[in-house]
DNA sequence: GCCAACGTTGGC
DNA sequence: GCCAACGTTGGC
């Protein structure tokens, strides 16, 4: 059973067309515990992504992923040069986890007002107020209505 | 740059 | 365990 997720990433640090040449990355530097137990519970090899820029004008989603990864253990947060360091973590004690994703294939970008405006969308976790998560959970109708959108 | 929302920290 | 203070996220 595919599970459908959305993940936020800022263009500046890290931009969908870097993982498209990248072709594939591991998701550190996540240090929310709710977005941590999605990636250690849910993710699983083969899940859905859509990857959506935040910080950017405007945000939006920018491509598809999948997990080609389940999660582990974040290394950076371990690493004393990271800017992820945690000092509470470490390889016998991890306490933050990544997962691998790598691309699919980029959309057409599709901002969040635009988003916002189609009431298929409605109830997306993406477009509630005040919501912050930088992994979180697309239905599977929610997902392909994004696709449709982006044109797929 | 502002600020609402919300998570974390730490004193008590 | 409560809650005020503070920090971060991220849209606008």
């Amino acid at each position: 059973m595919v599970a459908y997720w959305l993940m936020k990433s800022e263009p500046d640090v890290y931009p969908f067309s870097q993982l498209l040449k990248d072709g594939k990355t591991h998701w550190d530097g996540v240090r929310n515990y709710q977005a941590r137990n999605i990636m250690r519970d849910q993710m699983k090899l083969g899940d859905m992504v859509l990857f959506y820029h935040s910080n950017t004008k405007p945000p939006h989603v920018a491509g598809l992923a999948k997990v080609c990864r389940e999660g582990y253990p974040d290394f950076t947060s371990w690493d004393t040069d990271s800017k992820y360091f945690d000092e509470k973590s470490s390889p016998d004690n991890p306490r933050w986890i990544m997962v691998d994703i790598e691309p699919i294939q980029e959309l057409e970008m599709v901002p969040l007002g635009t988003l916002r405006e189609n009431p298929k969308l409605e109830g997306m976790p993406l477009l509630q107020r005040g919501q912050r998560l930088s992994v979180q959970p697309v239905s599977e109708e929610h997902f392909n209505e994004v696709c449709r959108m982006g044109g797929m």
